[in-house]
DNA sequence: ATAGGGTTAG
């Protein structure tokens, strides 16, 4: 135990310098600064503590900024020295403040100034602000953010260069650009970090076209600008996924000289595989002599997105460190470009291999795929791993897990993640309304959204998107009018263009024609397909031709290979008897060589994922499944079932015939496998690509009844739930 | 008496 005894005894062992004055005078200090590894730094920490030279404020501030700073550094020896320092100065405290801010722990810094403020003798001086508002600025606090704010105003250091540049940093990062931009206005000699710190802030906020503005401005006012200016430039172009003004930065940083670090370089090969030009990214990746971990994830991820997948998993093989955020690439490449499966089998291919631990960012990308995919069992694996693991449920994990319990068919599920987390973002709320609504309960998305303005959570468009979609899945009309009305004036978002989609999907589906018809041509923008692809919607659930040939040739004209605007329309010719009109659009779309998208239902079981199309005799029990339909259908029969043959977009002329293509659906296929393999409390679930017909609907109803078993059925749309003969979407889809 | 702000990939 060192006291103060063994301080004064120790003592005389510096007969030279009583004071220090240069680092260079004392061996110890200049020790100090030649350690390389944390036990030589031990060693004199320990000898210091014996010869009581720890004891003076000095000395110990350069131990402890050792301890702290050093590439050796660890932040738990740091504390501990910092903790055993009996009066820390004021250079201790910033640095104490400087390690924790850009730590694992940034709130740590700011405890640690509040507490110098307080028990320190000392006031924050203009070495202090920056650390701590740094630490603000990572733990995204606008409100201490301007309490620090203030506090350097009192201190009159409103003027320190450092300490505005921080706050720029501090008031982009929580997204109050104003602020920063006001920051930045008042500083009176601007230096090229002032700029960097708002170009790049923008250009991560995704305020691009105001970054790219700056640089023009900068180079007017002949700032000249630096290598880290030209990585916020860039990045706001592969932002814009402007290919042409990225080459022009790329030539413009050659023209002027300016140093190409390795850091400059990845965000060149990051614009130009993000916009687009995969030649480019691989001239210049074979280019550079020096490449890190970043430079081989951007040229896999580059070939990932682009749907280079070969190539990508080629630069996965090689590249020096497989870690996880390569991985995520591939996997993110996979699920974004609508390859679930893929996904799936890379993140299985990762588990067992066990080269690199799943981070959040896998789990949601797995999680999509798995909502994607309608795969529950390996949704749930997922989730399961998350509390095994002890991984705390961020926001976009939440969102996640919502948004695949919900697509999956268990909207009771997604209900119990919501509530029980502490924390809910907009993207949060959002995403369980709008798993209420795909399940039809609209009244319940709605008291969810006014439980969001309870608790003060501000919507954003895609939450009104939802509402509205709850609306019309549950026949709100007026509620629907009555928020889309309430968008801009109350909440400051100003309706686009789906969201008047789904107002004419609400009138469309309540029969309110004329309506609907009056509200697109009086609508402020331009009505585009969504929106008249809703009125052909609502055209063939109440059989209205005329409409629907208007609908749909509007809706040709804006996306001529809209295959699904011809399935519609013939419905509705089907639908009101009209054989001969159907007759023509099958050689209208013949002539044209449009095919209708192919039908096709997915079922889980056990983990695996079984894909049936209509008529499809790929799968291995096949025989059974087909003698099970016949089962099926011949059950239904017997009770009064009549196929409903205007459900077919083939023209076939015998009776016999059209009832045998009615009966290969793909969701017949998929509900006898459910049946024959699925053990019998739980649910059958089934996922269809494409809107559910008619007849199928009729038999999943009738199954649900005479077989007494649960059906789940996502459409392309929307949820049906069958239970006891009936559906959840009441026959109104 | 020591020092400070802005940087790319998922």
């Amino acid at each position: 135990m060192e006291t103060l005894g063994t301080r004064l005894l120790s003592l005389p062992r510096h007969p030279t310098s009583k004071t220090v004055n240069n680092d260079h005078d004392d061996p110890v200090l200049s020790r100090i600064n030649q350690c390389t590894n944390l036990n030589q730094l031990k060693q004199i920490h320990a000898q210091m503590l014996r010869t009581g030279l720890f004891f003076n404020p000095y000395s110990a501030s350069k131990l402890f900024a050792a301890s702290a700073l050093s590439p050796f550094s660890s932040l738990d020896y740091a504390r501990k020295v910092f903790d055993q320092i009996p009066k820390p100065n004021l250079y201790t405290w910033n640095t104490l403040i400087r390690v924790y801010a850009s730590g694992p722990e940034p709130l740590q810094g700011i405890l640690i100034f509040l507490r110098m403020v307080d028990e320190s003798p000392y006031y924050p001086n203009k070495f202090t602000f920056p650390f701590v508002i740094k630490a603000a600025a990572e733990i995204v606090s606008v409100c201490v953010g301007q309490a620090l704010h203030g506090m350097v105003i009192k201190a009159s250091l409103g003027a320190d260069v450092f300490i505005s540049n921080s706050l720029i940093h501090l008031y982009l990062s929580c997204g109050d650009l104003d602020s920063a931009y006001r920051v930045f206005m008042m500083i009176g000699e601007k230096d090229v970090v002032s700029w960097n710190s708002l170009i790049t802030g923008l250009a991560q906020k995704g305020c691009a076209e105001k970054a790219l503005e700056l640089f023009r401005r900068m180079d007017a006012e002949s700032v000249k600008p630096n290598d880290v200016t030209m990585v916020g430039v860039l990045s706001a172009c592969t932002k814009k996924l402007d290919l042409e003004f990225g080459r022009w930065v790329c030539s413009y940083i050659e023209r002027n000289g300016i140093s190409v670090n390795l850091t400059l370089s990845n965000a060149m090969l990051d614009m130009y595989a993000k916009c687009g030009s995969l030649e480019d990214a691989k001239r210049l990746f074979d280019m550079m002599e020096e490449k890190d971990i970043v430079t081989w994830t951007t040229m896999l991820d580059g070939y990932a997105k682009l749907g280079e997948y070969e190539a990508a998993r080629r630069v996965l093989d090689i590249m020096p460190r497989q870690d996880i955020a390569a991985w995520n690439a591939l996997i993110s490449g996979y699920e974004q470009n609508g390859k679930p499966k893929e996904a799936l089998a890379i993140y299985h291919e990762l588990k067992l291999s066990k080269i690199a631990k799943p981070d959040e960012i896998t789990l949601v990308s797995t999680l999509s795929a798995c909502a994607q995919l309608g795969a529950m069992d390996i949704g749930r694996g997922i989730h399961a791993y998350v509390k095994e693991q002890g991984i705390q449920l961020n926001c976009h994990l939440t969102t996640s897990l919502i948004d695949m319990y919900s697509k999956c068919g268990d909207v009771n599920k997604a209900l119990e993640v919501f509530y029980s987390v502490e924390r809910r973002d907009v993207f949060v709320w959002s995403a369980m309304i709008a798993g209420l609504a795909m399940h039809g309960h609209g009244r319940a998305a709605i008291d969810l959204f006014s439980r969001m303005q309870e608790a003060t959570m501000k919507p954003n468009s895609v939450t009104f998107t939802n509402v509205l979609c709850a609306c019309s899945h549950a026949g709100l009309v007026k509620e629907g009018k009555t928020f889309l009305n309430q968008m801009e004036p109350v909440y400051g978002i100003p309706p686009e263009v789906q969201h008047y989609s789904c107002m004419v999907d609400i009138l469309g589906r309540a029969g309110r024609f004329e309506e609907a018809v009056e509200f697109i041509e009086k609508m402020p923008i331009v009505p585009s397909d969504s929106v008249w692809g809703a009125l052909l919607g609502a055209c063939q659930i109440h059989g209205n031709v005329e409409l629907a040939e208007k609908a749909c040739s509007r809706l040709l004209e804006l996306d001529p290979g809209n295959h699904g605007a011809y399935v519609l329309l013939s419905n509705v010719y089907a639908k009101t008897g009209k054989w001969d009109s159907v007759s023509r659009l099958r050689k209208h779309m013949r002539v044209t060589g449009l095919k209708k998208e192919q039908g096709c239902s997915t079922i889980e079981v056990n983990g695996v994922v079984h894909e049936f199309l209509a008529g499809d005799n790929r799968h291995p029990l096949s025989k059974e499944i087909y003698s099970k339909l016949d089962e099926i259908v011949a059950r239904l029969k017997s009770v009064g079932y009549v196929p409903k043959k205007s459900h077919l977009l083939q023209l076939i002329e015998e009776d016999d015939l059209q009832e045998h293509a009615l009966k290969l659906h793909s969701e017949k296929l998929a509900i006898a496998f459910g049946l024959l393999y699925m053990e019998a409390p739980q649910p059958i679930r089934i996922i269809k690509n494409l809107r559910v017909c008619g007849d199928c609907h009729s038999v999943a109803k009738l199954v649900s009844r005479l077989y007494n078993r649960e059906i789940i059925l996502r459409d392309r749309y929307r949820f049906h739930h069958f239970g006891g003969g009936h559906c959840s979407c009441k026959d109104y889809w």
